[in-house]
DNA sequence: GGTGCTATGTGAATCAGTGCACAAGCGCGT
DNA sequence: ACGCGCTTGTGCACTGATTCACATAGCACC
């Protein structure tokens, strides 16, 4: 990826995290939450492990790159580390977000509770389809792509998700970026090209099937020759 | 990147293709397609490193994975390509899917016509809302999650989706285990675990802008102090 | 206060993935 | 027929990520 901003200078509290651990921060996150509000006070980096699926090390290296220290012996305070992680994923500031293309993935998106609580609540919905504008969806009326700018303008959105269909996803992502946005949300099956000022991230559930599709043949493939073999 | 929970059988007898690799094949195979509608017989590494936004270098290394080989001077012949990449994705066979979760994100998932053309059919829509369970949507009838292991017994199922509350997710993904399903897609935003035979993948949608959201929060925090700074 | 148990933090080795650079091969034009 | 230009295929170096192993440090209990 492209992470090469620069050394930043001593002082300063923007040391660059790996990509692979800030993508493992919202699991942790996920996790911890779940423990404080059965009140557990603190967690082992093997619990933690355990919870997110990965290695205990890598959990220690990951929690390393924050300024949240454990203390050893007991394990890592779960509040204060549930305060860190959110300060370095989101600043501490919720981000609004506009949600480009009110299809059926769009409608869901809009209505998905998961955003709100991670600091990204929706602030705008806007479509191109004259028979979709002005429906409201979740106490927000969705406004036509042509105002897109004014919404972002009036919410001050920082980030847009495009849930359009493939074939407007460009243009789409080019209106944002026009608009002010810095980082994208993609979940249009299309590669799109963005400045390199702003953060691009694709979710294809196609993709994510096709991945699932591959294992499933090869471990049916496998298993065939294994037998033949054995 | 982007792929956290991707677990790999490594007792390949035959060709493991890697992970990151497998991650791409999808891509290529959406512009290979979109190729092909338009005639074009054959495609050079450049051009389809292009169109999925990586280096040439590594599309043809990716390639070379596959048996499917190119003539040097010319390029790969699209519609071989096309065959060799959905062989190694879906095996040649389609793999019907069941959607368990009937809610906003489920219904844009039974709709999305990306998992058609993929080879994956949705084959079955559960829920545990009696007042969505005999609903048609798309075509399809839904029914109660009692009824999980008969639908998927009766359409052969080997792909379950989850797009339930993360609550019940794990008693789902547990249903799904013994009905007898293959590979697990978990929408919902909690880590679920499942046997060793099962293949698993965590789509998280706010995980996703948490993502966009540390790089956002980085990039303004590094313009401040760059600002100070100089 | 001392001792032992437990869990952190991290150096070092390993592993995987990426991209460059170049040799080899194919087809086309002459 | 023959060379020339274009493109593949891949060895190699490099970067990034993961995991092991161990020294270190805090807490509890005697």
């Amino acid at each position: 990826m492209s992470d090469e901003l620069g050394r930043e200078p001593t002082g300063g509290s923007a040391e660059s995290i790996p990509a692979a651990t800030v993508a493992r921060l919202p699991v942790y996150l996920r996790g911890l939450v779940g423990l404080a509000e059965t009140g557990v006070p603190t967690v082992s980096s093997v619990e933690l492990a355990e919870m997110a699926g990965v290695n205990a090390a890598n959990v220690r290296k990951d929690l390393s790159y924050l300024h949240a220290h454990g203390t050893r012996g007991v394990g890592y305070q779960v509040d204060h580390l549930i305060g860190e992680i959110s300060l370095v994923l989101g600043g501490g500031v919720p981000s609004p977000v506009v949600i480009v293309g009110i299809g059926n993935l769009g409608r869901a998106l809009s209505r998905y509770d998961g955003f709100v609580v991670g600091g990204f609540p929706v602030a705008g919905l806007v479509d191109a389809d004259p028979t979709v504008v002005g429906k409201r969806i979740g106490g927000r009326t969705v406004r036509p792509v042509a105002e897109l700018a004014d919404v972002v303008a009036e919410s001050g959105c920082t980030v847009g998700i495009i849930a359009t269909p493939a074939a407007a996803a460009q243009e789409v992502a080019d209106h944002l970026v026009a608009a002010g946005i810095l980082s994208v949300l993609n979940f249009a099956p299309s590669v799109v090209q963005v400045p390199d000022h702003v953060d691009l991230r694709q979710v294809d559930l196609a993709t994510e099937l096709q991945i699932l599709g591959y294992h499933q043949h090869r471990r049916m493939a496998s298993g065939a020759t294994a037998r033949v073999a054995g």
